[in-house]
Formats: structure tokens, sequence, C-alpha cells
DNA sequence: TAATTGTTTTAATAATTCTTTAATCGTATA
DNA sequence: TATACGATTAAAGAATTATTAAAACAATTA
């Protein structure tokens, strides 16, 4: 079970247009990852910038790395997101009467 | 199908503890909602910070309102959180092999 | 070892966000 | 109409976050 501090810092790292495109797309990547270069590349922002940005998503715990020769492969952690998502939706509605309306919840 | 811009606005509203405990709060309560002073009671947040908060979580469109008399319920808007969950989970793993592992993705 | 490539860090500035207090607005009741 | 109650707004200062450029670091190759 996540606590509020862990999805709050969880979100705050999301709310970056920058940020939400890298997410968006080690999401679809899956768990191979891609490179830090690459994603600088695809999304057009500065390697500096994107460093600070990716460092902002690891500590929430939202994406991991692991080096591969001089590059730096970054993936999606979809246990975090998972536990984020979930975190959101807990209770609804108190456990009543809303699968009528709703998907999730 | 939502865009990026609005997925950060509502990112950005759930990213404050005060924010996330209020839309936590009106997921569990439903359809019905609770009135302003309840919520500020309940969180133990001053009316004027309440007000602040419960607006930018209604122009993230997360949340409704509805006066009744002199009290204002605010509600969940359940369909808009699940378009922003939608949204991260979207094409997840290329679309492929990854039901394996997790749980929405 | 020197040079190159990929990435990260630092420092500075610019921009945004949060909290508090006081004043204001709207609805209901005496 | 005057008063009370519930809620919102406005203004100010404090705190946090984003972007840029330059420097530094780490791994590979000449």
């Amino acid at each position: 079970m996540m606590k509020s501090a862990q999805v709050v810092t969880a979100l705050s790292a999301l709310a970056q247009p920058t940020r939400l495109a890298i997410f968006r797309l080690l999401v679809v990547r899956g768990i191979d990852g891609m490179a830090a270069g690459q994603i600088a590349d695809k999304l057009k922002v500065s390697p500096a910038n994107l460093s600070f940005h990716v460092k902002t998503l690891t500590h929430a715990g939202l994406i991991s790395q692991r080096q591969d020769g001089r590059f730096v492969y970054y993936a999606a952690n979809f246990t975090a997101m998972n536990a984020m998502l979930a975190y959101l939706t807990e209770n609804c509605c108190a456990g009543t009467a809303c699968e009528l309306e709703n998907k999730q919840c």
C-alpha cells in the first residue's frame, strides 16, 4: 500500500509536459526501455534538461535506469504506476453501486 | 481522447497533499459529494485554503460543484479521472506481452 | 594516453505555486 | 432590513520548480 506523500511525489513527477512525454514514451517502449540520448532526440529536449527530468521521475520511483556501455537506458516501472493508479480509485463510492457507470471505479 | 496538456493539468491538480486528500475523500463519497465546509473540517484546512484548492481541482475538471442553499457540494468527476488514468497506460508495451506481469498494462 | 561520445551536475535566473489574512459575496433566517 | 452563516476572492510574501549554459564525469575508441 502506497502512502499519500509517495503518491504526491509520483503525481508531481508526471505533472509536467516533458516528463509526461518521457513517461508515456517509456510506457509504450516496455521493459527494454530507451537510452537517454534517444529520448532527448525524440522529444527534442536538451541532454541537460532530459537528465534533470529523468532524475525527477527516477526519484519518484516511476522509472528505473540501467547502464549499458556508455548508454543509460531508462524504463517505466509498471508496478509503481499501477500502485499510484490504484491509490486514486481506492474505496471508490464507499464500495457501492458505481460499477454501473464507470470503468475502474 | 484526452490531450497531453489536459492530463498535465489534472496531474498537477492532484500533485499536492491537500488536493489529493480532497479528491480521495470525494472519490470515496461518490456522486452525492460533500459540502465545502465539511471537507474543510474533515481535512483541517482553512475555508480560504479549501476554496483555493477546490478551484484548482474544478479547473482541472476532476470535480464538479453544485449549490444547495448556502452550501456548495463538491463531487468527484469519475469520467475525467478514468480518462486521465487511461492516458497513462495507453499503448503500453506497444500492445505486446505485458499482460503477463502487470494488472492494467 | 588522448580524444570522443553519452550523460550528468552545477549555478543562475525566471516562472510558478502555496499559505495567510482581510475583505467580499450570496443565501437564509430573525 | 439587519444579522448570521457558508463560501469565495484578492493581495502579499515565502517557497518550490523549470530552463539554460558551462563544466565535469564516465565509458569507449584511436
